[in-house]
DNA sequence: ACAGCCTCCTGACGGC
DNA sequence: TGCCGTCAGGAGGCTG
């Protein structure tokens, strides 16, 4: 699923793709999915022009020619693709910008836990959206104010896009495996250093996830993540890894090294 | 303010 | 083979 490193990705897709174009027509499968509304997102949008696009977290900020911005949400399945015939149209394309050159950009959502939205001014968005600070720019002051005393499970924090945003359900649980910390532990008990010890553990696999582009058999062997699955081994241990739930989300541990306190 | 639960959606998968 | 029930999961909204 589209976390922070995979989301960058998009960001430099639509960047090298979609930039300075002019939008000629759109077509929009589900209304649902563009706020305010299928009409005035489609009216925002036609004969405006993408110039250029940021990224906090999990979603990406695509300025618009006249000042305004559209925020695009990937969900758990969404994705792009560039292309210049339309036969070339990918499965599940739910909002599909024409631009006046004849190219094609697909905004493609499988389960429809995506969206788009039309926003006039970012900065007021911003404002009164829960979204935190991107989790390359975090500080550890930041990080350790935000979380020390709470009595939430830790991995419940870890996924608060209010804390750090980009965090998603996988990494949360490499973050919780590096560190050797039960995915269930209140996050009060933790002392300083295990705080730290997720801190450095985080900004680390965040950096290796952006320098290698999310390609995940680049990670190191060390990481939970090539053993992520129903049957899979601990790296250290060799012994089965399991699968919890916390708070609501799968949750893949290795027992005898992630010790709930 | 905080924690926890519910909802949205639909393909994949298992059981019969 | 085919039908049906169950599950997954980010984020926003609601509740206590």
């Amino acid at each position: 699923m589209p976390e922070l490193p995979e989301v960058e990705n998009y960001r430099k897709y639509l960047e090298g793709t979609s930039l300075g174009k002019t939008i000629g027509e759109l077509w929009i499968d589900d209304a649902r999915l563009t706020k305010p509304g299928k009409k005035i997102f489609s009216n925002r949008l036609k004969k405006n022009r993408f110039t250029s696009v940021s990224r906090i977290g999990k979603y990406l900020f695509v300025n618009l020619a006249n000042g305004g911005c559209m925020v695009m949400h990937f969900g758990l399945t969404g994705n792009l693709s560039f292309f210049n015939n339309r036969e070339d149209q990918p499965k599940y394309t739910r909002v599909l910008f024409q631009f006046t050159d004849g190219s094609y950009l697909a905004y493609i959502c499988k389960r429809k836990f995506g969206w788009l939205s039309y926003e006039k001014n970012l900065e007021q968005y911003l404002a009164n959206s829960r979204l935190g600070i991107d989790a390359t720019q975090l500080t550890f002051k930041d990080f350790f104010e935000k979380i020390s005393g709470r009595n939430a499970p830790v991995k419940s924090l870890l996924l608060d896009q209010s804390i750090a945003a980009g965090v998603g359900n996988w990494i949360a649980d490499e973050i919780l495996y590096q560190s050797k910390i039960h995915p269930e532990t209140k996050t009060k008990s933790l002392e300083r250093k295990e705080i730290r010890t997720l801190f450095n553990k985080l900004k680390k696999i965040i950096e290796i996830s952006l320098k290698t582009e999310a390609n995940y058999d680049k990670f190191p062997k060390h990481f939970l993540i090539h053993n992520r699955e129903p049957g899979g081994k601990c790296y250290y241990t060799g012994k089965p890894l399991i699968r919890i739930v916390v708070g609501g989300r799968g949750s893949f541990i290795s027992p005898t090294i992630q010790i709930k306190k």
